[in-house]
DNA sequence: CTGAAAGCGCTTACAG
DNA sequence: CTGAAAGCGCTTACAG
């Protein structure tokens, strides 16, 4: 059987509450009981029961991550920049000393509850694209119980969110000027501009705000919604592709798109980027590997794990939580590298 | 505050036991009863609180997948297909109705007895190559104290462990046979074949196999060690080009190697498949945007993380754990596609 | 079908 | 510095 704290008291010579003293490092212990019963402890491979001590100190040291995704997408395929921001939060918490709860959600589920107010976590992480005004209603409820939560994306003003985001704007605007640097003059825009989209709205935002500022119009013809897939990338390029429309650039929502995108325009017989220059933005692994090398904004998502899980971890210990808008960063790679 | 079954039972004039049996479902209650009570709990937004619970019950409903990898990988670049399997066995999980505990393991630290031991899951997954040798001792540890756990990986004999794994051995034999019918006679092997790395010595072993039954030597010259990550894979092709040994065919042991190799070969003025047919292991999401697209063994993720799962499941049940050895999948593609 | 009661294994005032 | 005791919020025999 599994060893109690009484199982030690016994052996210890002392009662159970100072057993319980002396396995959390109070100073109340006398040092050489502590010592004593530390290594009983060791010896019976003694582990604190975490459903006891949760249960007697109403927290949990754990917290939850949500992850939800556009529901256009395989279940299998996650998105990889949310499986790079999900490793980097699995450390950040680690290196905080809390547990971290993981789980996918479908928007119908009541997952708005049930993390927080079964006391299994202290807090939760909310990860993922997609339809703001969709859930809108479980955040205003989430925040009305008073649960602890962060969400990573976009800042949305209208909502009780603390949010940890990339730059958007600043992103596309970062990307539009370098792609007018290497000579575009005519641009085309992929991905979903939407109140429901904020990530991508923002980022094609920047783009706007580069053109005018370079004294360009902006041609909505250029700019084809599309989900954050590679298939999606594809499919938007190729309907542009037919319908004629023609430009020197093109700027994904996010790689995957830019990957699809890229994947469209050399079936065309168009080569990158001798004829047109792509950008996407992320910086996911395969924009490394793509060929050519994909030229993307960077978000760092080690910095984000971690900023998220402080904040989070802040709120829970009572400061007011903080948004925090997190530069991107240019890297250029093959695929708008005109030289 | 927070609502507790006592309350429910106030407001419904019941007992704080009916509560509870009427929340569990239980047969036991009257129809009537039962369904006041839930109202009323729903009414309060009651949820049972997990620590109460799994403190009386003993048991947590919650599984803990612990993922550790090649010391020498960068932290923030998790290997994209233990992410695809973290992905599905994410979605087991749920499916099972067990929540989910994700942590990311150094081996020095006391994983084999943190969970388990503390009640905080009924059981363990563990992921992740790695060198077995290392931790023999702990599985051996975890097996003794009766913890339930499952791996995913080649099956090994001398230790302890139900796993659940693809089958390198056949996989490998694919993949070599498939360039053998591509004309190919001459293949390099890039990955670490040794004790420690069973996975890539299956593969590696069925790659000899298919080798003997076509009638050809195995070159030991045309192995070459590397870890399963992209920059090994480069730097072990480059290696091999650098001694100046000639192949019509490379095997990486993973996709991430192939796709390295791939980079080697292309710098060094090779086309693929023209000069040399590239096959890899896994069919991680990158595989088919690599310029060419890589020809590889499919592992079935989805398949794997269910089978893990349940198998858990099972073992906590009570049942006798079985090892199940995956079939896997060939997938041809460009990069071994001479026609 | 229902209720009173014990108890899961801790933490932490309270008293000394 | 230490111990006796209460109590976190449930589940589940036990008795009716």
């Amino acid at each position: 059987m599994k060893a109690t704290s009484f199982d030690i008291a016994y052996r210890a010579g002392v009662s159970q509450s100072t057993v319980s003293r002396a396995l959390r490092n109070s100073p109340l212990v006398n040092e050489e009981t502590r010592k004593k019963i530390q290594a009983i402890a060791k010896e019976l491979n003694y582990k604190v029961d975490k459903n006891a001590r949760n249960l007697r100190s109403q927290q949990s040291n754990t917290l939850a991550l949500l992850l939800f995704e556009d529901p256009g997408v395989d279940e299998s395929q996650i998105n990889p920049f949310f499986l790079s921001m999900l490793g980097s939060i699995t450390r950040a918490c680690s290196n905080s000393g809390y547990d971290l709860l993981v789980s996918f959600q479908e928007m119908e589920n009541d997952w708005h509850a049930e993390y927080a107010d079964s006391n299994k976590a202290d807090g939760i992480i909310l990860l993922g694209y997609g339809d703001y005004t969709d859930y809108r209603d479980k955040l205003v409820h989430l925040h009305q119980q008073g649960t602890h939560f962060v969400r990573f994306g976009a800042e949305v003003t209208d909502m009780p969110v603390t949010s940890i985001g990339g730059d958007n704007v600043g992103g596309g605007k970062q990307l539009t000027e370098h792609l007018l640097t290497q000579g575009c003059r005519n641009m085309a825009f992929i991905g979903t501009i939407s109140e429901a989209a904020p990530e991508f709205s923002g980022r094609y935002k920047g783009h706007q705000q580069a053109l005018e500022e370079a004294g360009l119009n902006v041609e909505p013809k250029l700019q084809v919604n599309a989900i954050s897939t590679e298939e999606a990338g594809y499919q938007a390029t190729k309907s542009l592709l037919a319908k004629g429309v023609t430009f020197d650039g093109l700027f994904g929502a996010s790689d995957l798109i830019a990957i699809g995108a890229m994947r469209a325009l050399q079936e065309s017989g168009l080569t990158i980027p001798d004829d047109v220059l792509v950008v996407g933005f992320d910086d996911i692994p395969m924009a490394t590997f793509a060929k050519p090398a994909l030229t993307t904004a960077k978000q760092d998502t080690v910095l984000a794990g971690q900023l998220l899980v402080d904040n989070l971890l802040s709120m829970i210990a009572g400061s007011k939580p903080k948004t925090v808008l997190m530069p991107t960063q240019l890297i250029t790679r093959e695929s708008s590298n005109r030289l």
